[in-house]
DNA sequence: ATGTAC
C-alpha cells in the first residue's frame, strides 16, 4: 500500500506579529522569466531574484528584507537570488545564492555559514514499500542507531583513533581518497564534487579558535539540530529510498569560526558577525579561506559516504536487499563557476542547491551531460521530500534552487506553542517511526517547516526543474 | 550548524 500524501494535513501555522502588507514588496516587479525581481537604491542597484508564489512572499520574516540587502553588501556582488525556502539566518537569509565576482569580488563567510559543507545524500532500492512493515521500520532505526552516532558530540564509530596525518589524507583528498582507501564499493560518480582542491602549502589552524581538531573524532556522526536520516516511500517506484542529511561536524564549524575571527581582525569596525564577514584577493586569508572551504567541504563529503555505507548496512540487515547511491550533494558552498550572464564567478550557495541542466558544460563527459545532475530536497519528517532534474530555466536562478521545505517556525516558537503529545500521535497515526521510542524532536517536528510540494511547486512552476522522484517519509532518525 | 555565549 502506498502511504497517503502527507504534506497536506501540515497544519498552517499563522506567524505572529508579521503585519499583512510589507512596504518592500511594492518594489517588487514580476519578471516573465518566472520570478519577482527588486533592484533598488537599497540593493545598492544590484539584481535581486526572488523564486516566490505570492503566498510564500506573504508569509515571510520582516527581517528577510534586511538580510536580502546585507547579501547585496559585499565586494563585488553582481546577484543575488532568493529560494521559495527562505527563512530568517543570521545575517543572509538561509536559502539564497550570491555571485561575486571571480577575479575583484569577496568571498563571503555567512553566505556559506558554520557548517561548511552540509548536504544531502540519497540512495535507493528495489524493496517494495509494502515490505517495510511498522515493525522493520523500527528495526530499520535501531539497526541504525547501533551503527551512526547522532546527536551534538556524537563521535566516530568507524574510523576511531583516527591519526592526525590519516584525517589530514582525507580531508585534503575527499571522496577520491576515502573511496580508494577505505570503500572501493562505493561510486565515486554520484558525488557532486569528489574532491575541492586544497593546496599543499595549506594547514589546517590547528588549535586556532574553534579547534577544528575537534573534528577528527567525528567522521561519520550525523550531528544534531535538523540533520537526518530517513526511510522513504518513493510514489514512482514503489520501492524504499533512503535520504541522509549532515555536514562537517566539529571540523567545519571549527574552520569558520577561526577564519571568521581572522576577517574581524582585518576589518574590526565592518566585520562584527560571521555572517558579515569575507575576504577580498587582497587579503592574505583570501586563498587560506577558500581552502579551509575546501577541506570542510571534502569532510562533509566522506562524512556522507561513511554515513550511507552504514545506513547501507542496516537497510541489508533488516530488508535484506541492497541500497544504490543516487546521489551526493551539498547546499552550503562556494564554488567557481561559469556564469553565461555574468562570467566567471563565486557561486555561494547558502541553503541552495547547485542545479545544473543537461548541456551545462561542467557535466560534460558524466553521466549527468544529458539530463542534468539530480537535486536532492528534504521535506520536514512529516512531509514529502523530492528528487529533481533541473532544467534549462536554472540559468535564471545562477543554476540552483531550493535545499529544502525551509523553516516557519522558530525553534523557541515550536518549543512553547507545539503540542508534543498531539504531534506525536499524528506521526503514530501516519505510521511514521520516530527514532526507536517516538519521541519526536519538537522544534523540528513537521509544523515547524513550510510545505515542502509547495516550495517545490514553485520551483517547478518558475521552468528551473522537474520532478522525478516524491518521497513519503516511514521511519525518521534525529540526533537531539 | 556548534564540546549551544563573552
Amino acid at each position: 500500500m502506498m502511504p497517503r500524501s502527507s504534506h497536506g494535513s501540515t497544519p498552517r501555522v499563522s506567524v505572529p506579529g508579521a503585519p499583512a502588507r510589507r512596504p518592500w514588496q511594492d518594489q517588487l516587479r514580476r519578471d516573465p522569466r518566472g520570478f519577482f525581481c527588486l533592484q533598488t537604491e537599497a540593493t545598492r542597484g544590484i539584481e535581486v531574484r526572488l523564486f516566490l508564489t505570492p503566498a510564500l512572499l506573504e508569509e515571510l520574516d520582516d527581517d528577510v528584507y534586511g538580510q536580502i540587502l546585507n547579501a547585496t553588501s559585499f565586494p563585488g556582488v553582481k546577484l543575488v537570488v532568493i529560494t521559495p525556502d527562505v527563512h530568517s539566518g543570521y545575517g543572509v537569509p538561509v536559502g539564497c545564492i550570491i555571485l561575486t565576482d571571480a577575479e575583484r569580488g569577496a568571498v563571503a563567510m555567512g553566505p556559506v555559514g558554520y557548517d561548511i559543507g552540509c548536504g544531502m545524500i540519497s540512495a535507493r532500492s528495489q524493496v517494495p514499500v509494502a515490505e517495510a512493515t511498522p515493525e522493520r521500520r523500527l528495526a530499520f532505526n535501531r539497526e541504525v542507531t547501533r551503527r551512526v552516532a547522532m546527536g551534538p558530540g556524537g563521535g566516530s564509530r568507524h574510523l576511531r583513533d583516527l591519526e592526525q596525518d590519516e584525517f589530514l589524507r582525507i580531508v585534503r583528498g575527499g571522496a577520491d581518497y576515502y573511496v580508494e582507501r577505505y570503500a572501493p564499493q562505493v561510486d565515486r560518480t554520484r558525488t557532486e564534487r569528489n574532491r575541492f582542491p586544497v593546496d599543499d602549502d595549506w594547514e589546517v589552524p590547528w588549535g586556532g579558535r574553534g579547534r577544528p581538531e575537534r573534528g577528527i573524532g567525528q567522521l561519520g556522526s550525523l550531528g544534531g539540530g535538523n540533520h537526518f536520516i530517513e526511510l522513504q516511500a518513493c510514489l514512482q517506484t514503489g520501492t524504499l529510498f533512503v535520504q541522509v542529511h549532515t555536514g562537517s561536524r566539529g571540523f567545519g564549524h571549527g574552520l569558520a569560526t577561526n577564519y571568521f575571527h581572522l576577517a574581524k581582525a582585518e576589518k574590526p569596525d565592518r566585520i562584527t558577525q560571521l555572517d558579515l564577514g569575507f575576504f577580498t584577493p587582497d587579503s592574505r586569508h583570501y586563498r587560506s579561506y577558500l581552502n579551509a572551504v575546501s577541506a570542510g567541504g571534502n569532510f562533509a563529503i566522506v562524512n556522507r559516504l561513511i554515513i550511507y555505507e552504514q545506513v547501507a548496512r542496516a537497510f541489508t540487515d533488516v530488508f535484506g536487499a541492497p541500497l544504490d547511491l543516487v546521489y551526493e550533494i551539498s547546499h552550503n558552498l562556494v564554488q567557481l563557476e561559469e556564469h553565461p550572464e555574468f562570467g566567471r564567478v563565486w557561486v555561494h550557495r547558502k541553503g541552495a542547491t547547485r542545479a545544473f541542466p543537461g548541456g551545462h558544460p561542467a557535466l560534460t563527459g558524466t553521466m549527468w551531460e544529458r539530463e542534468g545532475h539530480p537535486v536532492l530536497i528534504p521535506g520536514s519528517n512529516f512531509d514529502h521530500s523530492f528528487i529533481l532534474r533541473p532544467l534549462p530555466g536554472a540559468r535564471h536562478s545562477a543554476y540552483s534552487v531550493n535545499h529544502g521545505a525551509g523553516r516557519r517556525l522558530s525553534r523557541a516558537f515550536a518549543e512553547r506553542h507545539l503540542d508534543r503529545r498531539a504531534i506525536e500521535e499524528e506521526y503514530r497515526h501516519a505510521g511514521i517511526v520516530v527514532n526507536t521510542n517516538q519521541r519526536v524532536p519538537i522544534d523540528e517536528a513537521g509544523p515547524c517547516y513550510k510545505p515542502a510540494g509547495e516550495v517545490v511547486g514553485c520551483v517547478v512552476a518558475a521552468g528551473l526543474a522537474r520532478i522525478e522522484y516524491e518521497l513519503a517519509p516511514l521511519a525518521s532518525l534525529k540526533g537531539d
